[in-house]
DNA sequence: GTAAGTACCTTGCATAGCAAGATACTGTGT
DNA sequence: ACACAGTATCTTGCTATGCAAGGTACTTAC
């Protein structure tokens, strides 16, 4: 899988994910990786983007299984973030099949 | 529109507008630019690594209109590659699609 | 007590795109 | 003759993101 694809689509998948219900890093790996191969030094920093941009807040959990849990709950801010990126997102590949298909002839 | 989504994609496009017929770099920023923004800052250098991949040959060839043209064509290898390049990135969309879509429910 | 699973995090590297600028040829206007 | 716009090439320095590799620490099972 080309690594260069993710660049920031990751983010999105994130949002995503996290627009549906709050989730610890560590599921998100889970989650993320039965479509899209994602590490943990991937997603960690990533969150910590989404948090200093304000895109999302924490929390800690107890958990029975291991150490705390940190949350990730997705602020209006962040919503809002979601939404268009899924749009832009939507929109560059529109853009790119189009060239991928119909273009050979309109660039004559 | 996200730099960061076009990572790997622009030379997929270059490759792609090369199958059809040889071009030299200021046309193939002119042709791509139609769909995704691609500056000559981002085309030439992607242009020499694909002829150091052996993706490309080139040639000279004189314009009437400004200095000697540099004409890119598709080597064997580079067809194969466009091929294959493409399918991933049919793959990569799907995966992306079937997460940004179908997921929340399997995610449970 | 030690190994495996859960859960967090950081450092250093590789990659690709871009703005900005340099170079040079051609044609047009003054 | 000179300047400017258009065509066409290229490079430098910067930015952003993802990843491998490693470290920390808690819980359960052997």
């Amino acid at each position: 899988m080309n690594i260069q694809f993710k660049k920031g689509v990751l983010e999105i998948c994130v949002l995503f994910v996290l627009a549906h219900k709050d989730c610890y890093g560590y599921e998100l790996v889970a989650a993320i990786s039965k479509r899209i191969d994602i590490s943990e030094g991937t997603i960690y920093p990533l969150l910590r983007r989404l948090k200093d941009e304000g895109y999302v807040t924490t929390y800690l959990q107890e958990s029975a299984e291991g150490p705390p849990r940190k949350y990730y709950r997705l602020t209006e801010t962040g919503r809002n973030v979601e939404h268009e990126q899924k749009e832009e997102w939507m929109r560059f590949v529109a853009s790119v099949n189009a060239l991928l298909e119909g273009t050979h002839d309109a660039a004559d």
